[in-house]
DNA sequence: GTTTGACCAAATGAGAAATTTGGTCATATG
DNA sequence: CATATGACCAAATTTCTCATTTGGTCAAAC
């Protein structure tokens, strides 16, 4: 078996395994065994790949946030306007909805995600954190975010925004989170011109986080 | 004892006991008979007043929330510029804050309330919520609340961002969420004059909904 | 070199026994 | 009499014991 190629692919089914189970089962009920059945593999294999049991859920966990990064940085690509924060939460909100586990994990679904989310939270990112702070700093330099405010509070301000919204059942529309963010944190015009200006930067910025969160989940050889 | 001042009395005792109790060691911890044993009344007498313990508990945290409305009540009263609603969420919110125990509720804090939680909401209000919904009306009418969306939605953005900034961990500043709320709902003028025309009438209804609630409380004999 | 499942210590779960606790009520008290 | 109480009991909770399962390893198979 050609180690380079199938190895990556082997590791991929297994995470799929693992997150079916995850949501169906949950964290505690699932067994390293079932993942391996369910992947096609020998029980060892798994730790040939995590070194335990919490670092392969993780790693399901990290894959999804690095898809929705991922998701993203590929619609920032295809359409700048859509760097503008109100826009950007829009798409993020209605993203991390679609995704079940993502979901759960911001309802503190505790009987399919169990004692990891705490945990996630350091795995994932060293520098994830500042990237956002960085492109709200960029929009703010451009007049595309209020500057009334230190950035500093505005990024706690949202944060609680948008942890409310992803919080709430039902989760409302997202058409209403961006309703809300675009009155609560943007100027009342925002230009066109300097969306367009801004979006390569950002995107650089949100590529770049991408790629330091997919290295820690390429940990798993 | 002369039945009717000292009863109601006794009952403010064994819910100060309970509360206390509630908050240092837990609704899964705190038996009935510390209460009583720390309210000096046989546990007995604990039963005169509740029908059982979760009602006890329950009654401990509804008579938090008739506080700060009272609270609420009372700052409306002093100062009719306080129906603003960026003005009211900034003072409820610092409130609750001051409470530990509606902090826990707000917090999930599942150690301290336990199953509790669930079970207030049921217990608070019939008509409760439909009060907060009329004073936005009421805002609304009044060029005092944005009216480019209807209040129905309003209400839902509000509920989450509100739910964001008592869920987040260290809660930020009263200011932060008042101005959060002025920009996300409140039109760009604020009229004084007007604030202080709706003043009486949402001050009814918050006085209305508050006997309300302690109609609910005096249940407890 | 790679994969695997038998293997073992440790965690988890099931069940019985012992303890605690919610709730009642006959009795005591004033 | 009216009210308050703590002894009392069924039911829930905790503790202890034992059986089973599971995470993780590694010698053997490929």
């Amino acid at each position: 078996m050609p180690p380079a190629e199938d190895r990556a692919e082997r590791a991929e089914r297994i995470l799929d395994a693992a997150a079916d189970l995850l949501l169906r089962v949950g964290y505690r009920r699932t067994t390293i065994e079932d993942v391996a059945e369910r992947a096609d593999v020998g029980k060892g294999t798994v730790y040939l790949h995590w070194k335990n049991r919490e670092e392969l859920f993780l790693a399901v966990l990290l894959r999804e946030s690095v898809g929705v990064l991922e998701e993203l940085v590929a619609t920032i690509a295809a359409d700048p306007l859509s760097v503008r924060l109100s826009r950007l939460t829009e798409i993020q909100y209605a993203n991390v909805l679609k995704r079940p586990l993502l979901r759960a994990g911001y309802a503190d679904d505790a009987e399919t995600l169990g004692k990891l989310l705490p945990k996630l939270h350091g795995k994932l990112d060293p520098r994830h954190a500042e990237a956002f702070v960085e492109y709200l700093d960029l929009l703010a330099a451009n007049d595309l975010l209020r500057t009334d405010r230190p950035v500093r509070e505005l990024v706690v301000a949202f944060q609680a925004v948008l942890n409310g919204f992803l919080g709430a059942s039902p989760p409302p529309e997202p058409a209403l989170i961006a309703d809300t963010v675009a009155h609560a944190f943007e100027p009342l015009a925002v230009s066109t011109r300097q969306l367009r200006e801004v979006a390569p930067r950002a995107l650089t910025l949100f590529t770049e986080a991408v790629a330091l969160d997919r290295k820690q989940l390429e940990r798993a050889y």
